[in-house]
RNA sequence: GGGCGAUUAACUCAGUUGGGAGAGUGCAACCCUUACAAGGUUGAAGUCGCAGGUUCAAGCCCUGCAUCGCCCA
């Protein structure tokens, strides 16, 4: 695209907005509907409207991410299809609270216009994610951008709603659900979080009638007592096996109430009798249901006291436990109070503690869809990853109860059911009715409530490709590949999203379900506002640049466990970032436009060696990637960029290049440099997109965007440029360096006084090898002269060191400390002593060369004759030295 | 109460059919060597939570225990 230079370090801003910027104009994100390439398909996970990017997003969407912009590299026709979800409870809070700032209320509004009021919301605040999204780098298709409210997903719900309800599988019923007082609505059981609490287990005696004596119940919630309908004994328990009585009076109250036997009492809690308060609390409903017992409501939807609660009505739920256990105190029905630890529910949205209540609902009977949503998690139809997440799956699945989905709430997709006062006719239907079709009465009133907005997300994968019309879209893009998520979302939003999938489109709406672990911070805590520990992605991409974030993230997410995120970290990896734009820097002075192709025969080993590595570097990243173990990908990326491409290749070229050896060695090395270079920014790309193609965009050789390159891996090229004798033989002539380099570390010889140093070996291939890389050692290790000598003529004052058959001699005429030298070869023989030692006792034992196969035996044979070898030269060495002292 | 996961170097973590313990950061020493001091070279550092078991061979498989965390009830 033209040369140019580059400035020392890396600065991320300025040219992450660029190239954003750049990839939007030309369209780069951009998913055909109908196309001959293959196809690729991710929705997003739809943030909510209200929501600000955190962690878990970031995680999320950047692994969605590199897999969108791998796909692209691979030449797939890629729809990652973005939006927002109306997030009903959320939003509606929110637009609350402004109004309740400006003194209002949403009663005093009246429905439309708050609705209005939050339509206007959301065209000023909603959506900040997407933005931040984008400065992620997300290379979703924003055109296509939707959202759960929108016209087109509102008829899927309405068409879901009505067709669903007419094969009997929505109903309305009056059953126990949870109740927030706080949001006044109905939630679903997913919605309550437990949390535990300390509190105390209250003995309250409820006297017989007309008797001093009676039964104690034990209760941590004494409020509800005045919603008592019976207590329940267990009838094989033997402290009630006599007993006569068949009521109690329920004190602070005149009622009488039955004594009822079940054995669903647990006869090891409390004192063995239950208060049952079948309006409030689920399994005294059953119980209540069972015996036939009255459900009698006694707080209401403010969570105040009603009617039942005689002189306590008009009270808070909390408050009249206080006086009610006071009054009971005066009484004396209060016989003891222990502290108890127990779980407590608290609404999700609010955190309110919420009151089972009983309540007329709208309920999906989910049984038939989670069967068959189990059914194609069980045959492999969909995937789940990390496996180890399907047996929660299949848990809940199995155990699943009706969902209840109407809302007491007005921000969401109404319900579409109308009722005639007149004649009591239920109206559900896909356009509005006008009038009873029974009755002929106009006087009919739609439901006010609204939908759980996870009944909306549910129909996510097929509702923003156009269904229920029959799309291009769907057809090129449906089922997805994959959903990417985290796993507190499994239930609600996955579970749900493969029912519905299944039952409307016949077929299960992904591929793959790849669960990721959680955000943390990095001692392992939750991040939570309260605590003060949030890291907050974008103060981190302002301060270290998208790319070094999203590696960071891609290193840290390994499979099944939570990701611990530090700033420093980030740090360590935008170093990272700037070593490739310095080695770019570098390669930049010497690569020119000049169509150069590489000649396999003319190229040097370390060249040889260095394309070997890379195409296993491919082949490394592709598996990482498609296995979902990006971590894996990263880091091979890692290593290989920094100590393969730069620690060592990068120096073995710097004579060819700076022509010190020719100008035919100085192409060879041109060409092979900016080859893999180029490989390695499209590798790269997907995980580190914008300083990736701001190098590519200035590299002479390339044209075009690197999002139009094509990724490096193919089976023919690997093939060719693989050869594990050429990286065997490379690391022989590392070794050789290394052993020198180490001696002048441990013999602090500067690296300014050029050494001297003589090399002997028997074996001729090493020979070889030295010979032809003579001047690439010399020059890795400074040294002034480097030769061969036989047995005879060792020099003398030399420390060596031994690496194969090959034994280096560093001259050190009159620098050498004997001592030194002595303590530097004892510690090596006796690392290699230990070693040869641990194969020895191996290679000794009989059931070891009995049942082991043949080529690990091989293989522990030939270290074997490796080490001893070695611990012979060290040995020879050590007395040369000693003898010289 | 039921289920799941974790425990590996000072710290944060990798370790995929069981076959000689790894990375990054940090630490120590030396070095401004013409891409990079956000760097280079070299080095020190681990009884892989504990106790058993299976195996020729266990960080990896099995059992129990301890500590921590999460989900469901």
């Amino acid at each position: 695209m033209g040369s140019g230079s580059l400035d020392k370090g890396y600065e991320p801003s300025g040219i992450e907005e660029k190239w954003y910027a750049y990839w939007l104009d030309n369209g780069f994100f951009k998913a055909e509907d109908k196309s001959d390439k293959p196809a690729f398909s991710i929705v997003i996970p739809p943030p909510n409207v209200t929501g600000v990017l955190h962690m878990g997003h970031a995680l999320n969407n950047v692994i969605q991410d590199i897999m969108c912009r791998y796909k692209r590299l691979l030449g797939y026709n890629v729809l990652w299809m973005p939006g927002t979800d109306h997030a009903g409870i959320a939003t509606q809070n929110v637009v609350e609270r402004d109004l309740a700032a400006k003194g209002q209320t949403r009663d005093q509004l009246g429905r439309e216009a708050f609705i209005q009021q939050v339509w206007k919301w959301r065209e000023k605040s909603g959506g900040a994610i997407i933005h931040q999204l984008k400065r992620l780098g997300a290379s979703c298709d924003w055109e296509r951008e939707r959202f759960t409210m929108d016209e087109g997903l509102s008829d899927a719900v309405r068409k879901v709603f009505v067709r669903l309800y007419k094969e009997g599988l929505i109903y309305e019923g009056q059953y126990i659900i949870n109740w927030c007082p706080r949001c006044k609505t109905a939630l679903a059981d997913l919605e309550v979080e437990h949390e535990e609490k300390d509190a105390y287990l209250y003995y309250i005696r409820y006297p017989f009638v007309n008797k001093k004596q009676g039964l104690t119940v034990a209760t941590t919630r004494p409020e509800t007592l005045f919603g008592d309908t019976a207590v329940a004994v267990n009838p094989h328990d033997e402290r009630f096996k006599d007993l006569e009585e068949t009521h109690v009076m329920l004190p602070l109250t005149d009622r009488a109430i039955p004594i009822i036997r079940d054995e669903y009492v647990d006869t090891q809690f409390g004192t063995g009798a239950l208060k049952v308060t079948p309006a409030h609390d689920p399994n005294d409903f059953n119980l209540g249901e069972k015996h036939g017992l009255e459900k009698l409501k006694v707080i209401d939807d403010d969570g105040l006291m009603l009617d039942g609660a005689g002189r306590f009505k008009g009270l808070d739920r909390f408050e009249c436990r206080q006086q009610a256990l006071e009054a009971l105190k005066e009484l004396k029905l209060l016989v003891k109070q222990e502290p108890l630890k127990h779980s407590v529910g608290h609404c999700y949205r609010c955190k309110t503690v919420v009151e089972p209540s009983i309540s007329k609902q709208w309920f999906v009977k989910v049984a038939p869809l989670a069967k068959e949503a189990s059914d194609a998690v069980r045959s492999g139809k969909t995937r789940i990853i990390p496996e180890t997440w399907s047996k929660t799956y299949f848990e809940w699945m199995d155990n699943i109860r009706d969902w209840c989905i109407s809302r007491q709430i007005w921000w969401g997709h109404r319900i579409p059911v109308w009722k005639c006062p007149a004649c009591n006719e239920v109206m559900v239907e896909e356009t509005d009715p006008t009038c009873c079709p029974a009755c002929g009465s106009t006087e009919i009133a739609q439901e006010p409530d609204v939908l759980d907005t996870w009944f909306s997300s549910a129909l996510w994968p097929f509702s923003t490709m156009g269904w229920p019309n029959d799309t291009d879209l769907l057809k090129t893009f449906y089922p997805t590949n994959v959903l990417v998520t985290g796993f507190d979302i499994l239930f609600f939003w996955v579970a749900r999203m493969m029912m519905m999938g299944i039952h409307f489109m016949d077929e299960v709406p992904f591929n793959d379900v790849y669960i990721h672990a959680l955000v943390r911070d990095e001692h392992g805590k939750k991040m939570s506002k309260s605590v003060g520990n949030v890291i907050d992605p974008l103060k981190v991409i302002d301060e270290h640049g998208a790319d070094a974030f999203r590696f960071t993230l891609a290193v840290f997410a390994a499979q099944g466990r939570d990701v611990k995120m530090s700033e420093s970290r980030v740090e360590g990896y935008r170093h990272f970032v700037n070593k490739l734009w310095n080695a770019s820097r570098f390669a930049l002075m010497h690569i020119t436009p000049k169509d150069v192709t590489i000649e396999h025969k003319k190229l040097s080993l370390s060249e040889k060696w260095i394309l070997s590595r890379c195409a296993h570097t491919s082949l490394a990243v592709k598996d990482g990637i498609e296995t979902y173990r990006f971590n894996e990908a990263a880091s091979a990326l890692y290593q290989f960029v920094w100590h393969e491409f730069c620690d060592w290749f990068l120096e073995t070229a710097k004579p060819s290049l700076y022509e010190k050896e020719g100008v035919q060695r100085r192409d060879c090395a041109r060409s092979v440099l900016s080859k893999v270079l180029e490989d390695i920014l499209i590798m790269l790309h997907p995980f580190v997109p914008f300083v990736t193609e701001e190098i590519y965009s200035i590299l002479p050789t390339t044209n075009g965007s690197i999002l139009s390159a094509t990724y490096p891996y193919n089976e023919q090229a690997y093939e060719t440029l693989r050869d594990e004798t050429v990286e065997k033989d490379m690391e022989f002539v590392f070794g050789l360096i290394s052993g020198i380099r180490n001696i002048r570390s441990e013999m602090n010889i500067q690296l300014s006084m050029r050494i001297k140093v003589l090399a002997y070996t028997t074996d001729e291939k090493e020979k070889i090898i030295i010979a032809e890389n003579k001047s690439m050692i010399v020059n890795l290790a400074s040294l002034e002269s480097f030769y061969f000598c036989d047995a005879d003529n060792i020099p003398s004052s030399c420390a060596s060191s031994v690496i194969g058959d090959t034994t280096c001699f560093v001259s050190l005429e009159g620098v050498i400390d004997f001592d030194k030298e002595i303590r530097r070869i004892e510690k090596e023989l006796e690392k290699n002593t230990k070693e040869l030692l641990a194969v020895q006792k191996r290679l000794n034992n009989e059931s070891f060369l009995e049942k082991a196969p043949e080529d690990v035996i091989q293989k522990v044979n030939s270290q074997y004759v490796d080490l001893e070898e070695k611990n012979n030269k060290l040995k020879e060495n050590l007395n040369r030295i000693k003898i010289m002292k």
